[in-house]
RNA sequence: GGCGCGUUCGUCUAAUGGCUAGGACGUCAGGUUCUCAUCCUGGUAAUACGGGUUCGAUUCCCGUACGCGCUACCA
C-alpha cells in the first residue's frame, strides 16, 4: 500500500503578531514535511471577525519569510509583496471563504443527528454559569435545546428566531485521544460540554472549522500546542461523526516565562518579529526553537535544519513545558552572527554605527574589530563610540601603567609615535603585522609588555577594557592613530 | 471546584530496570594576555516527596505535593 503524503498546516489567527511559541509549531511542521518530502501549508483562521487585525497575515507572511519558511501552498504574499494569494488544489486557504463549506458540514451533522439547534440566549448562558460557579458545579451547557424535536427547531430557526448548532455529544462513556507525544489519553464524555460549531453569525468554530478544513486539505498531522489537547475529543467527534480517518495528533509542551507560567508578553517579548527586529538570526531562532522541548539525542549544539529534519521525532518530542531561556539563544546568535559570512555580518552591523560617519571603510573595520563579541548586532554602538569621538576623556581610566610614572609614559609614546609615523600605512592597518613589529621593537627597548601597551591601549580608548591596542590602531587606521597619540600626550603634561 | 497533562543540575536536555546520571548555556577557578573578549583546561550543580514491584528503580505501579493547561457563540 503506497504511503500517504505527509501534509502539515500551519493555521494562525490574523488577531496580531506571530507568537514565539507558535513559530516552535511551526519548526516542527517544516522539520517533518521536510522530513518526508511533504507538503506545508498555510491556512489562515479568521472565523472569529471581532478579533480580525487588517494586514496581520500579510504581516505573518513577511515574518515567515524573514525567517526563511516559504510554505509550498496555501496563502501567501503576492510579488511585490502588497496583497495576499493562495496557491494550491485545496482552495480556498481563508477559513472565512469557506463559511458555506463548513454550513454543509454542519447541516450534515444535523441530518445524522450529531448536533442540534440551540436557541438559548446570552444572558441564559451566563446565569447558569454564575450559578453552576456559585454552586460549586462543573460549568458547562445544560442541554436544554438538546431535547427540542428537529422539526421544531427547523420550523424556529426559518421562522427567523436566533440560533446556533451546537455538537450532541455522547453523555456516557468515556474517549480515548491516541497522541503521538503522549500516548493515550482518556476523557470521561459526560464531562465535555456540546460545543456550539456553528456561532450567530453563520461562522464555523474553530472545532469544525480547524476539523474540516483539515480534512478537505488531507492534512495527515495536527501539531497544535497542548493548550487544545482538552478538547481533542470533540475533534475526533467530528471525524468519526463524517467517517474520515483520523489524522495524528501531537499536543506540543508549552513555552514557558521563567516562572513556569505560559510565555507571556508581560514577562518579555513574544513576538517573533520583535527578536527579528532585534538582530536575532533565523537560523539562531530555529537551531534554538528546534532544540527546545525536543532532542536527537546527540551531544551536538549547532544544527542546520537540514541536519536536523531527517532525525526529526514527534514521539521523542518532551512532555513536559520549556522555559524560553535568553541566554543560550544569546549565545547562539552570538555564533552565528561569527558564522556569517564577512560582507553579511557587516551589513547588519553598520546600521548601529554613526551615520555622521562617512568613512565607512573606517566603519568596516570597526565592524570586524568587535565582531566576537557581539550577541547582537545592536551592542556595537555601546562597544565603539569611543572610537567615533573626536577626542577622549582620559580622566576616568590611568594612562599609567600601575605605579610606572607619568614620564614614562609619556617617553612611551612618543617613541610609538615615531614607529607608527615610520611605518606604511598597510602595516598600521594590518594588526598583526603591526603587534609583530611593535613587540619586536619594545623588546628590543629592553621595555615591559604592560608599561608600554597599557597606556597605549587607553590613549586609543580611554577605556578599562577594550580591544587590543594592535586592533585598535589597525581600525584607526595610521592618520587617527597618531592624532589619539598627541592628545594623550598632551593630556599627561598638563 | 472539576477534568487533563506534567516533574532529571539555576536553564535547555541525554541516558539506562544495574559503571563515578552525560552534554550545552550560565556561573566559578586556572591558563594564554597590556586590559577585556575570544580560545584552552578544570570545577560547581539534578533524578520533587512517600510507598510499593524487583536481587536492584531516576526508569515500572500507586499516592502526595507542586506546576501548567482546559473548563467561550476565542483560537
Amino acid at each position: 500500500m503506497a504511503q500517504k503524503r505527509i501534509r502539515v498546516r500551519a493555521a494562525p489567527s490574523p488577531t496580531g503578531y506571530m507568537h514565539i511559541g507558535n513559530l516552535r509549531t511551526y519548526i516542527y511542521d517544516v522539520l517533518l514535511a521536510k522530513q518526508n518530502g511533504g507538503d506545508f501549508i498555510l491556512r489562515i483562521e479568521d472565523t472569529d471577525q471581532a478579533r480580525f487585525v487588517p494586514d496581520a497575515t500579510e504581516s505573518f507572511c513577511r515574518t515567515l519569510k524573514r525567517l526563511g519558511i516559504i510554505p509550498n501552498e496555501g496563502v501567501w504574499l503576492s510579488e511585490d509583496g502588497q496583497s495576499l494569494v493562495q496557491r494550491g488544489d485545496f482552495g480556498p486557504y481563508i477559513q472565512s471563504e469557506r463559511k458555506a463549506k463548513h454550513q454543509a458540514y454542519a447541516q450534515k451533522l444535523l441530518d445524522m443527528d450529531k448536533a442540534y439547534f440551540c436557541f438559548c440566549t446570552q444572558e441564559r448562558l451566563d446565569q447558569m454559569r454564575l450559578m453552576q460557579e456559585a454552586a460549586h458545579q462543573p460549568t458547562g451547557y445544560d442541554g436544554l435545546c438538546r431535547k427540542i424535536d428537529p422539526a421544531e427547531a427547523k420550523r424556529r430557526v426559518e421562522a427567523g428566531e436566533p440560533s446556533v448548532i451546537r455538537l450532541k455529544l455522547p453523555k456516557e462513556g468515556s474517549v480515548t485521544v491516541n497522541d503521538a507525544i503522549r500516548g493515550k489519553v482518556t476523557f470521561d464524555w459526560k464531562l465535555i460540554d456540546d460545543q456550539v460549531i456553528i456561532k450567530h453569525d453563520g461562522m464555523a468554530t474553530y472545532h469544525l472549522a480547524a476539523m474540516a478544513d483539515d480534512h478537505d486539505m488531507e492534512i495527515t498531522h495536527i501539531l497544535r500546542g497542548e493548550e487544545w489537547l482538552s478538547s481533542a475529543p470533540k475533534h475526533m467527534f467530528i471525524y468519526e461523526a463524517f467517517g474520515w480517518e483520523l489524522p495524528v495528533f501531537a499536543h506540543l509542551p508549552l513555552l514557558l516565562n521563567p516562572d513556569r507560567t505560559k510565555l507571556s508578553k508581560r514577562q518579555g517579548d513574544v513576538s517573533v518579529e520583535s527578536y527579528l527586529d532585534k538582530g536575532y538570526l533565523p537560523e539562531s531562532l530555529f537551531n534554538f526553537l528546534a532544540l527546545c522541548g525536543w532532542n536527537p539525542s546527540d551531544k551536538q549544539e549547532i544544527y542546520t535544519v537540514d541536519e536536523l529534519s531527517p532525525l526529526f521525532e514527534l514521539s521523542k518530542i518532551n512532555k513536559s513545558g520549556a522555559i524560553f531561556n535568553l541566554e543560550k539563544l544569546n549565545w547562539l546568535n552570538n555564533h552565528y552572527l561569527r558564522q556569517r559570512p564577512v560582507e553579511d555580518y557587516v551589513s547588519m552591523v553598520l546600521p548601529f554605527l554613526p551615520a555622521d560617519e562617512k568613512d565607512l571603510d573606517f566603519k568596516r573595520r570597526i565592524a570586524l574589530l568587535f565582531r566576537e563579541r557581539l550577541n547582537l548586532p545592536s551592542e556595537i554602538s555601546a562597544l565603539s563610540s569611543f572610537m567615533f569621538q573626536t577626542s577622549l576623556d582620559y580622566s576616568n581610566v590611568p594612562l599609567t601603567w600601575k605605579d610606572h610614572p607619568k614620564e614614562e609614559a609619556i617617553e612611551r609614546l612618543k617613541t610609538v609615535k615615531s614607529w607608527i609615523e615610520s611605518m606604511n600605512e598597510s602595516i598600521v592597518e594590518d594588526a598583526k603585522k603591526l603587534e609583530e613589529t611593535i613587540k619586536n621593537k619594545i623588546q628590543d627597548n629592553g621595555w615591559g609588555n604592560g608599561d608600554t601597551l597599557w597606556p597605549l591601549r587607553v590613549t586609543l580608548s580611554a577605556q578599562e577594557k577594550s580591544p587590543s591596542p594592535f586592533e585598535l590602531m589597525a581600525a584607526y587606521g595610521k592618520e587617527r592613530s597618531i592624532k589619539r597619540i598627541d592628545e594623550a600626550i598632551v593630556y599627561l603634561l598638563k
